[in-house]
DNA sequence: ATGGTTGCAAACACTTTGCACATGA
DNA sequence: TCATGTGCAAAGTGTTTGCAACCAT
């Protein structure tokens, strides 16, 4: 049962494990695309738990912070998350249908270490975003 | 007299030249860092040329759809703006002092040709940016 | 003269906050 | 039990919109 696993990854932030969080954990699991707030309500909802919009952005935000989620922005002119377990890869955003797709094994890490160097600057971490349109769209 | 080019600009845009738009021209031009919107209201008042907020929006959404500019985001939960017509580059973002710093001659362009062939996306825009430890505050 | 621009005020979307009540460990 | 989490309502950002007045061409 998924809701196990759920259960310690919360344990091991020091957080309760409550519906809510729970729930909006399983929800990053099984999703493939960085989520924002509005799916995880309407999520919420479809499953008859109850959850204040306040209350969602606290975990969300919470989660950020204790390191189980990365907030990123995709010049939507709102916040996703998505579970920062996830290895490194970036986003391909179709600008006609607004899917999202991942993409990984790309060369950043080698940039990383040139501007480092160059710049003399300490990257903590990165954000790669594509705009553009998908193969279904094209069409 | 840089006006005098930014009319230009304008006028290439199909956008009548006031004092407003000429003054946002000129800021975007003198600044290395892209700018949001209070910003450009401060500089605004402190040269003496009013415009309401919803003025300012309207031009820096216009200058971007008409391409005069890129809007950004820099996960603030704002929009920034740059002249799009400053060559391609990427920004080091400082998450202690803020600083925004750009970094050019980044090999984005391969990874783009590899991504167009194997997913079938075709890539209209990209944006990369780092975020970290600036020289100054690694002391 | 007149169509594009602006100011103003109001609304909107997204996110945060304070405080009393509720709940998981 | 009791620190932690939640609901509710209110407020705080950032951004957009409608409409009448205004101004650049």
């Amino acid at each position: 049962m998924i809701t196990h696993n759920c259960k310690t990854e919360l344990k091991d932030a020091d957080m309760k494990a409550t519906p809510a969080r729970l729930a909006i954990l399983q929800l990053l699991e099984k999703t493939d695309e960085p989520i924002d707030v509005a799916t995880i309500t309407d999520f919420l909802k479809r499953n008859n738990i109850k959850a204040d919009q306040a209350t969602i952005f606290r975990i969300v935000n919470m989660f950020t912070d204790r390191g189980l989620t990365r907030q990123i922005q995709l010049n939507e002119g709102k916040f996703r998350y998505e579970l920062s377990s996830k290895p490194d890869h970036h986003h391909l955003i179709c600008e006609k249908c607004a899917k999202i797709e991942d993409i990984s094994d790309c060369a950043v890490g080698i940039l990383e270490k040139e501007i480092e160097k160059k710049k003399q600057f300490k990257i903590i971490s990165h954000s790669l975003e594509f705009f553009g349109t998908c193969a279904d769209c094209q069409k």
